[in-house]
DNA sequence: TACGTTCCTGACCGCCCGGTCATCAGGGGC
DNA sequence: GCCCCTGATGACCGGGCGGTCAGGAACGTA
């Protein structure tokens, strides 16, 4: 990827700066779909924000839905692949490969803009059937799969108890999500913020004492936490 | 309340019905609401659910915004409040009482149209903060108090083991908020439904087993449902 | 310096939506 | 049977947005 001219010259009104754009123009548009989500982004804003004119962002992009679809697969679906390919080389038990993948994805998505995306997902599927459908396909069932797997995995190992794999791999995967969610949509607002570090702790925490029926306190694998009084307040 | 003909006679243009217009338009709002998001609805697409025109509505209603917000008051914060009643007269265990709550609340809200609400305000709560801090004050604050009370209760009790309540309470809710979402969003889109019963009682049995740190199976109180097989398909 | 290609602009189109208001007609009261 | 109040209408306004396109500026080339 070559750069012609970082910074534009002031003195000419416009610069030529072909394999800049796109990229760009995928930052901005998330930035913007993340901050108002799908239908309210104007590709106006999108465009200025890229400090190229719409009509240069039509260039680029066939439509709203094509530039859409351009952000997932550059933001979300690398962060997945990461993942399975960590459930493919992992060799310890399910419980560890189960806390490794919370925090990568944390880390990838949690912790960065792209995390903004599935709360937009949420919102407009019923509007956007298409845009539900990529989604699925590319995002969610990928997703479920892999801790799917996971799940499937330590119960045949013996390592977790028997159980309703299906609908268990959802109550893992549901507070992760809904913490995406919060912090998109509330978080801060009321002064109610959610320390991100210590939920995901304490959700390892349960699910993993229910998933074993462990009977209490093995701290050094599943950390239960007996509550750092520091972090309640309220 | 009145209503002084219930079916319009077809002769006249219209028929004066001041007392059945709020409840109507009400009904028409939520069925929008829900099934489009709050800025996608079209006030003249409620107008005429409702059987008159825009101006009638806001005969009745301020704005967009006031009729939205009648939605929620006559919606979700009586679903709310019967839980608050709940905790207030339970006697048994906390986690019988959560049971009930669970129960309870997928009755009220997960069964009918007033669910879609969350993923709406999630969706929106970013654009429309002054939507976004009067659903936080009326529904969000409470249920989080009500289950909160509940989880500090049970450990106080010894029931459950140490932990931090904050975010504990925060997982107990997190799936199912996850499950409206998913209902509301992607739920049925690529053939992947989820069964709430078998959703909410695997739910549970994380959660209680998770809680309370039972070594395994204690079918009684905690079904941790040896998985009917049956409810498996994919 | 002059030219042609490539990249970019911004005005424009058609359509949509929240909210208003002059006007009309239903129907209770007499 | 008539009147008048009031519930109800629907055309209209201002503003906004996805997408288009004719024209113009930048820049490699000679």
């Amino acid at each position: 990827m070559t750069i012609t001219v970082p910074v534009p010259r002031p003195e000419t009104r416009w610069t030529r700066r072909k394999d800049a754009r796109p990229a760009e123009l995928l930052a901005a548009a998330l930035d913007l779909f993340v901050e108002r989500g799908y239908a309210a982004t104007r590709l106006d804003d999108v465009a200025r924000r890229a400090g190229v004119s719409k009509g240069t962002l039509y260039l680029y992009f066939e439509s709203k839905e094509e530039l859409f679809k351009a952000v997932i697969r550059g933001g979300l679906v690398p962060a997945i692949q990461r993942n399975e390919r960590l459930v493919q080389d992992h060799a310890g038990t399910m419980a560890d490969l189960l806390e490794k993948i919370i925090r990568n994805w944390w880390q990838d998505v949690g912790n960065s803009q792209i995390g903004g995306i599935p709360k937009l997902m949420f919102a407009e599927a019923r509007n956007f059937p298409d845009l539900a459908h990529f989604y699925q396909q590319e995002v969610i069932n990928r997703g479920y799969k892999l801790v799917g797997e996971v799940v499937e995995l330590g119960q045949r190992r013996g390592e977790f108890p028997p159980m309703d794999t299906e609908h268990a791999t959802r109550i893992v995967l549901a507070p992760l999500v809904f913490l995406l969610l919060w912090r998109h949509s509330f978080d801060g607002c009321d002064g109610t913020r959610i320390d991100p570090e210590a939920y995901l702790r304490v959700h390892l925490g349960i699910i993993l004492d229910g998933l074993r029926g462990r009977p209490s306190n093995e701290p050094a694998k599943a950390p239960r936490t007996a509550a750092d009084p520091a972090t309640s307040r309220r």
